[in-house]
DNA sequence: CCCTGATTCGC
DNA sequence: GCGAATCAGG
């Protein structure tokens, strides 16, 4: 594919929209993120924001590795380090093999009951078996590290500090990993009579 | 891990 | 001019 007018038109506009390269390379077609960086660069619209601090202040202090007049093109002098690194050490938390709440901070508010869990009542039971398996290898990932493929499901109670996402891997396409999935998208044969 | 843009440089 | 490879960061 090559750059027509069309296409750089639209690469303008999806770039001052904000879209991402990716994004922009999608759309296109027949290209790369980076083709789409690429060109965006030579266009010389690298800068998104008209005057203003932009996402991350890049400091241009970048120094050149000097001339190479040899064909030496080594650009990895990446630290040849044979030591083997000893054990790593990490610091793990108590094992605490009872979930319970040694400190909690009761920060709800008065009355109010929790928001209802998505994961009611009563669902298959097996599903709601698998859930709460997988809750405990769960991610537990913030609002904000969710992404395209992360379980979106919501764990804990949001009121208080152990709130989280599950965080694992969504079963293609749907919103939730597997187990979420199970729980998440009910027959309405199962959760018809409602009491009431 | 996933993602983002930035830069370099052979083509 | 182009964009893969790489780099640097979140």
């Amino acid at each position: 594919m090559s750059w027509t007018d069309e296409r750089v038109e639209l690469l303008k506009k999806m770039w001052s929209e904000g879209q991402s390269a990716s994004q922009i390379a999608k759309e296109l077609g027949g290209v790369t993120r980076n083709a789409v960086i690429g060109k965006v660069h030579r266009l010389g619209l690298s800068n998104r924001a008209a005057g203003g601090a932009a996402t991350t202040a890049k400091a241009p202090a970048k120094e050149k590795p000097a001339a190479k007049p040899a064909a030496a093109k080594k650009p990895a002098p990446k630290k040849a380090d044979p030591k083997p690194e000893p054990a790593p050490e990490a610091e793990e938390a108590a094992p605490d093999p009872k979930p319970a709440a040694p400190a909690r901070k009761q920060i709800i508010p008065a009355g109010q009951p929790l928001p209802p869990q998505p994961s009611a009542n009563e669902i298959p039971a097996e599903a709601l078996k698998k859930v709460s398996e997988i809750e405990k290898s769960a991610k537990k990932l913030s609002l904000l590290e969710l992404t395209e493929r992360t379980c979106k499901w919501p764990i804990g109670d949001p009121a208080t500090e152990d709130f989280w996402f599950c965080g694992l891997p969504v079963q293609a396409g749907k919103p939730y990993c597997e187990a979420h999935v199970g729980v998440a998208f009910q027959p309405m044969s199962s959760r018809r009579d409602r009491k009431r």
